[in-house]
DNA sequence: CCTACTTTTTCCACTCACAGGACAAAGGAG
DNA sequence: CTCCTTTGTCCTGTGAGTGGAAAAAGTAGG
């Protein structure tokens, strides 16, 4: 089937387009009622938009008392595709124009293996999802990857988790393969991105997404808008100084936060404390496994295992303390916790309030929520296919 | 003299009414070149801002090889009051449109007189400065507290510094007395306005600017924006824990950074330094003055002081780890550091750099500047003067 | 079923912002 | 003094956008 190429030709074309992503279909009258445009005005573009096949009718809306209006939605064989690369497994999704899942594919996956075998194992994902009928084509892709990225280009720029990745032409390289629209972000704003669009963050324009996976990052989420720096690396919190002389970082210095609190950290003292005999149950995992990881850890603390309890605590601790650091500074509306180790849940949310409610100051956290993240394992693609839409959906 | 009530009535005068600020008298050409209008439009909105007597003619200018253009500046007679509300002193200045500083004086004061006490002090400055014929009127004041402020309202909001203040409503009661209009901002982010103004980040879209003064804070400028956070206390880095269990904080934590390094903790260690008898220097001023401050302590680092110079360094560590972690998170294009103890100069500047390259990615640092403010004690008036003028220069 | 009222949509005339060309004014270079 | 360039002014055309009128399509009540 022939794609949509057609973009918004005006301000008003793309913030109507935007509405009915976020507000899914909604009737003519409706759309009047949030955009400041006299009823001709809104009628004239609403048509070039029905005329570009970006929109369709949808039938009539409910009566608010007297004629009936037609209902306009985004055009139901829009297809974007969220691409969410992680250290270890990659995510692919489809989802249509109001940025549903459609579906939905996790994948083990190792980053370091570089650009060109996992974009093949990504075209391979895109592909079987196509085939299995959910799409016919894609409009646009966002993809996330685990470092930092020039963004306007679309390019990763000295990824230390991602060897082989530095300067690849992400966006450019994909673009073709796909034949269509791409952008390219850290994974760590497309999880902000998702859980401003999807999740917990919907109301906030100002707020922290801290997602602590095989490493530690955060989205800034600045008005309503992703801070990304000035070289792209805004938010790699991971190499905060977290305690002082502390243990010895891939990056060459010591006490980096991630060295101490991470997934790939919780693995690491979990075996230790297993092979140390400190814990029953994590020693009767590790032989059962014969490895062990934030899991096992999220397991033996759910059942009453002090050790697991005690790794968690104290990585929340220090993770608590330095956000503590970050709110004092930003001053957020929000703190959102997420990535593969918040299946810790509560103590470890717990052991970040109890560090950031003492660390900061009251005026910074008195009305500030912390919370877990909502979309889990989704917040990424649906981040992924925010990035591509919000391009999309702009005027050209 | 009648005063300047006038407002630009569109976007295209407010970004004219800007240019001619930023850049001084223009001829009408040269601001044709900087904006996207036709010469038609242009003309006709030069011709409102000279009606509305914002802006005046102001002769020829240099022939470009044909006609020479008519130069146009702003009224020549509008002024700004900009006002920074130290801790322990005031600097009050009078500006003309370009927000060049025409008079400007600084008295000591003790902000925990009140705002009645302290305002009655600012109002006789400004008197004086009006009497002495630098101003008729003054067209707007810019206000900046050592606190929190609730911007739109300009109010203070718990100030831990001010008791007294928290809840006066400084921007309503001001606008009374001066009869102008007024806008208020917590000294920080007016530090970083001037410095962005007229300073060393006139290039800059994303900085940070670190005020060190009797206590800690940080400017926050994000895409030319300065970020004041969700209630007002974005930046405020003093009570960020620098020193695990380190010295009690008057905030009821131990080991914040302002407790280890500001104007007041460094006079506190002179003075414990000069009564251990550790440095003959510090322990002669302290004994010719009965007190020692800062200034004491860059006067024994300059005149070789051992223990004044360690005194600094020490500082200059703390506050770069803390700036390490910022610079991290943040990542901005520039950091500027300034405030009353940059007397302490190059020392000072040396430590904060090296824990700063130490302490952070070389993503982040690679062409990352570490500056000494440019403009000293003016940042803070200017700024105040910008902050009044950016508002006046926009769309009624 | 008919009438009165409401909401939605279309149509149309009118205003306004703005662009861009023609032309006059003012200066520079030879 | 002539030719060229730049600047300023005037004027008309175009397209965006508004707001009123009226038609279309409902609901509610008798």
């Amino acid at each position: 089937m022939r794609r949509m190429t057609a973009r918004p030709a005006n301000a008003h074309q793309a913030r109507l387009l935007r509405l009915l992503r976020d507000g899914g279909p909604n009737s003519r009258a409706q759309l009047g009622d949030q955009v400041d445009l006299s009823r001709s005005k809104l009628a004239v573009e609403v048509d070039r938009l029905l005329e570009t096949e970006l929109v369709v009718a949808d039938g009539l809306a409910a009566s608010r008392g007297g004629r009936r209006s037609h209902n306009i939605r985004l055009n139901p064989h829009l297809r974007f595709l969220g691409v969410d690369i992680g250290a270890t497994s990659v995510d692919v999704a489809v989802t249509n124009a109001e940025l549903e899942i459609l579906g939905h594919i996790n994948q083990p996956m190792d980053v370091r293996e570089g650009p060109v075998a996992v974009f093949e194992q990504v075209l391979a994902m895109a592909a079987k999802l196509r085939a299995s009928g959910l799409a016919e084509g894609f409009d646009g892709a966002g993809i996330g990857v685990p470092g930092p990225v020039r963004f306007p280009e679309g390019i990763p720029v000295a990824p230390p988790i991602m060897p082989g990745w530095d300067g690849f032409p992400v966006r450019e390289a994909l673009s073709q393969d796909l034949g269509c629209p791409v952008m390219v972000d850290n994974d760590v704003n497309l999880m902000a991105m998702g859980e401003q669009h999807a999740g917990v963050a919907r109301t906030v324009a100002d707020f922290l997404c801290v997602k602590i996976g095989t490493g530690i990052g955060c989205g800034i989420v600045v008005g309503g808008e992703v801070h990304r720096g000035t070289t792209g690396s805004a938010g790699d919190i991971g190499h905060i100084q977290a305690v002082p002389d502390g243990r010895p970082c891939a990056c060459g210095n010591r006490g980096c936060l991630e060295a101490h609190f991470s997934g790939a950290a919780l693995a690491r003292d979990a075996t230790e404390a297993a092979e140390q005999r400190l814990s029953a149950e994590l020693a009767a995992r590790l032989e059962a496994n014969g490895t062990l990881s934030a899991v096992d850890v999220a397991a033996a603390a759910a059942a009453g295992d002090a050790t697991a309890l005690d790794l968690i605590r104290e990585g929340g601790n220090r993770t608590g303390q330095v956000i503590a650091g970050l709110v004092s500074f930003f001053n957020p509306g929000l703190v959102v916790i997420g990535g593969g180790v918040t299946g810790l849940g509560h103590t470890l949310l717990a052991a970040i309030r109890t560090q950031v409610y003492r660390g900061s100051l009251p005026l910074a956290t008195g009305n500030l929520p912390i919370v877990l993240g909502e979309l889990g394992p989704t917040a990424g693609v649906i981040g992924a296919a925010r990035l591509i839409s919000d391009h999309l959906f702009s005027p050209a």
